[in-house]
DNA sequence: ATGACCTGTTTAACAGGA
């Protein structure tokens, strides 16, 4: 089974790409971010018509997530637990059946926390603490979890072109990079370090001052999965080709291959 | 050249992204 996440930038603007994405990749799940549309707007008759069930928890303008699915939800849960006033669409949860069983997948937007000294930086803490303690009540459920996402997190300096030009930024601060690793520390595995685990390999290259032909990069997109799931990874692979099709988006997909 | 952006909202510039 291939589960795959990807930050689209833009539903409206990346249909065409994510259409043909998803007829070369064919992943059996796909998590989406950053669809910046509410649910009502989302072209879910498109990908119905390509044989997904379609789940969205959607926002005016900014953030928004959604998830692919091939089989049916059994269910659906919408926004992460842990502060009823927040109001930025970023988490979305569905359990899936598969044979022997089900699966748990979220769709994960983590706030950027830029600019540091904004409320956006503790903004990003407190969203990465409620992460980690829904993330830990799910892991105590014993299932196969996969949480994939845009993390906004560089994890070591082995994921950034240069990671000098990064230290006194959000994505990269010891507290952002200690708070995922808390995540981490739960007991879950990430796919990519369990399985490719190369240095330099990124999802996401700026828009800005020529990131991709440079191969400025980092690597902030990541799928986390528990021990039932780890147990059953056989791959972890980028789709770095999307970054160079017209009208890209600025991160790419990261997906795995799970023996379910 | 040492640098050069993109999306949504709205329909001229801004906010937000990373």
């Amino acid at each position: 089974m291939k589960i795959a996440t990807w930050n689209i930038n833009g539903i409206k603007a990346r249909i065409n790409n994510l259409e043909r994405w998803l007829k070369v990749a064919e992943p059996d799940i796909a998590c989406l971010q950053e669809i910046k549309s509410v649910e009502e707007n989302f072209p879910a008759e498109l990908f119905e018509a390509m044989g997904y069930n379609v789940a969205v928890f959607g926002q005016k303008s900014f953030n928004g997530v959604a998830i692919l699915s091939k089989k049916p939800f059994d269910e659906v849960i919408k926004g992460l637990p842990g502060d009823d006033t927040d109001e930025q669409a970023r988490y979305l949860e569905a359990v899936i059946s598969v044979d022997g069983g089900v699966i748990r997948v979220a769709s994960i937007y983590l706030p950027n926390g830029n600019p540091v000294e904004s409320e956006k930086y503790p903004y990003k803490l407190a969203w990465m603490e409620r992460l980690r303690a829904h993330a830990k009540s799910r892991l105590s459920l014993e299932e196969p979890l996969i949480l994939a996402g845009d993390y906004n997190v560089i994890p070591t300096e082995q994921d950034v072109y240069d990671a000098s030009k990064w230290v006194d930024d959000a994505l990269f601060l010891p507290q952002s990079r200690a708070a995922y690793q808390a995540i981490l520390n739960l007991g879950l595995t990430s796919a990519f370090e369990a399985s490719i685990n190369h240095p330099y390999c990124y999802t996401f290259w700026d828009y800005q001052r020529g990131s991709w032909n440079k191969d400025h990069g980092i690597r902030i997109d990541h799928i986390l999965l528990s021990p039932q799931a780890a147990d059953k990874l056989e791959t972890c692979q980028i789709d770095r080709p999307t970054r160079g099709w017209e009208k890209p988006s600025d991160h790419v997909p990261i997906w795995i291959d799970l023996a379910v």
